[in-house]
DNA sequence: AAGTATCGCAACCGCTCCATA
DNA sequence: TTATGGAGCGGTTGCGATACT
């Protein structure tokens, strides 16, 4: 539009604020309220642009602004509205008081961008990454997976991102793995998935009956048993396919017939918009209202992000047998 | 103790949106 | 309908603080 950016004027002072500018700021925007920016400073009697003002302002100076470090139930609310809203740092503000949009971006890209990605969970689309290179990350992943015995409850909220670190985790390393083996052309060594499958990860053969790749695995295991030592092993999660799969895919949560064909896996949580301008704002509203009110049910439930799971039933003998229990629940 | 690397935050930049004439 | 100005937003930068060697 070829407008001129305010701080362009010549000779206004940029830079850090001095205790006597925040002073003259606040005194007057008490006094005054803070009405036209623009000319804000020039009544004000200060050499800064505007817009300088406004952020020195809004950022820092405004009295309801809270200081200090960020709780553990802001961290899990700020990652929730990312996983809706996206990079809306201003609506994402609007539902923390007191924190600034300024100060939630800078948290999210020094900290939870970070802690995310340890997860090995996609910062932008609350997804599991789903490449092969995680395989060679599975020993970092594995050790968030010994985190046990946390149970879920308001009183241990704290303990709470972390536990759900371990299932994003331990998830990931299915969901990879289920890559590996549905892929119609397995290149990844055979030695590595059977030495994981015949240590940590006990249970994946009911859960790649319940991703609906029986057919795909199947043809893939036959491939890949060829290079496998332990025939047997091969052979018995075949079997444990052929005899769950049918059950498994006769009906969903609901009582709908369910096919391995159409079933359509859930996702862990809701992932950012591709693009949020086109998304409609009362149906982010929405959105989060009602997740909100899952979240507020967690205090007198294990509501966690992992409810859309809730569709897959396992027996609870089985389950805990192969050690998946807590991840189904 | 000194030098270097990394981190975290405040502030800036440039763009878009919206109101208005 | 269009041009313009004001405000707000998201991305980026720079610098001080802290950690590491």
């Amino acid at each position: 539009m070829g407008r001129y950016p305010c701080c362009d004027e010549v000779g206004v002072k940029k830079g850090p604020w001095t205790p006597e500018e925040d002073q003259k700021l606040v005194e007057y925007i008490k006094k005054n309220g803070h009405g036209s920016w623009r000319h804000l400073p020039k009544s004000a009697g200060l050499n800064r642009c505007g817009k300088s003002c406004r952020l020195r302002w809004t950022n820092y100076l405004r009295p309801d602004i809270k200081r200090g470090k960020f709780e553990e139930e802001e961290e899990r609310l700020i990652i929730h509205l990312h996983s809706v809203l996206g990079n809306k740092w201003s609506s994402i503000a609007t539902r923390l008081p007191g924190r600034t949009d300024n100060e939630i971006k800078n948290y999210w890209n020094t900290h939870l961008k970070k802690k995310l990605l340890l997860m090995g969970i996609d910062p932008i689309t609350h997804r599991p990454i789903t490449n092969l290179d995680l395989i060679a990350n599975l020993p970092n992943l594995l050790s968030h997976t010994n985190i046990k015995n946390l149970s879920i409850s308001c009183d241990q909220s704290l303990h709470q991102l972390h536990t759900d670190a371990a299932q994003f985790a331990r998830i990931q390393i299915i969901q990879s793995l289920l890559h590996v083996l549905s892929s119609p052309h397995p290149t990844y060594p055979a030695d590595i998935l059977l030495q994981l499958m015949n240590s940590k990860l006990e249970g994946i053969s009911q859960l790649v009956s319940a991703q609906g790749l029986i057919p795909n695995v199947i043809e893939g295991l036959k491939r890949s048993s060829n290079g496998f030592d332990d025939q047997e092993i091969a052979s018995k999660i075949m079997d444990d396919i052929s005899k769950q799969g049918d059950q498994l895919f006769s009906t969903n949560a609901d009582g709908a017939v369910v096919t391995a064909a159409n079933y359509s896996f859930p996702s862990l949580v809701s992932s950012s918009p591709e693009n949020t301008s086109s998304v409609d704002q009362k149906q982010l509203d929405q959105q989060i209202i009602s997740s909100n009110s899952s979240s507020a049910a967690a205090c007198s439930s294990s509501s966690t992000p992992f409810d859309a799971w809730d569709g897959l039933h396992f027996s609870d003998q089985d389950a805990a047998e192969l050690g998946w229990k807590d991840i189904l629940e």
